[in-house]
DNA sequence: CTTTGTGCAAATTCTTTGCACCAAA
DNA sequence: TTTGGTGCAAAGAATTTGCACAAAG
């Protein structure tokens, strides 16, 4: 379980100045490895923190992804979603009901940075869409 | 060069029943295979089509997707970005620039749908991310 | 004190919707 | 003449911006 001390600890890692509402939104990262949108990561922490703006999160997550403690996902062209897991791994986005799923065990090769391009890649997302099976059914 | 004729006959391969607007449209798409944004393509035509409007392009590419003459791409967080080329290819994204490149050529393996991730997965997208060539110099 | 962060409201951007008019079969 | 397509304006949703106040060092 992380402690407000430990999460902490973890932002100061990416040369991020602990606030309150950082260290909240950065714990519930840590806890909630579901690639929550915006308002999402608001609708959670906001009962427990009243006076919380979703400007605050919004200001938060750039932050994050400015000192690289946190990745962007591009799956959903809906919302943004971020994600702190930065292993290997594809995502699965479901069609019908939006939610984003991980996909681990992946050859490493599949993440591998292709040569003779003629870009210079920093970063690679694979992304699957589909119909997950809860809503097969309907 | 495509002539108006070819696009037309191309729509009715996908059921698409081609109006003026509609063939404008697609034969934007198979002359410029950029993956351009709605503004692009409407940008780009308004100009000889002064009375079309953005809904319908908004209009005509929604028809095209499921009529699954394009595809839309999901690696751009701003803007809808839509490809007509439905071989199997990458795509690489400048980050301060937003052009977005295709990447032909990559092992086939890379699109291969993996099996057991407990989805049934329909689509594959690999996405790249980086600095283009002609941003680094700045 | 001075700098930085927060939060409200307003602004902006992208996309969809409602509805009247126009075009084609 | 009936069906479907187009285009305007308005609505909606996600995100950013401007600015005053609060917090922290």
């Amino acid at each position: 379980m992380n402690n407000y001390l430990q999460t902490h600890r973890y932002l100061l890692q990416f040369a991020i100045k602990p606030s309150v509402q950082r260290t909240a939104v950065m714990d519930y990262l840590l806890k909630n490895r579901t690639h929550p949108t915006i308002d999402e990561i608001y609708s959670a922490l906001s009962p427990s923190m009243p006076t919380l703006s979703k400007t605050t999160v919004y200001n938060t997550l750039n932050l994050f992804l400015e000192k690289g403690a946190v990745q962007q996902l591009v799956i959903d062209e809906k919302n943004a979603r971020y994600d702190i897991d930065m292993s290997l791994h594809a995502h699965f986005i479901c069609k019908q009901c939006g939610k984003v799923h991980d996909i681990f065990n992946l050859k490493p090769e599949l993440f591998e940075k292709p040569e003779n391009t003629g870009f210079s890649i920093q970063n690679v997302e694979i992304s699957y869409s589909g119909i997950c099976n809860s809503c097969k059914g309907n």
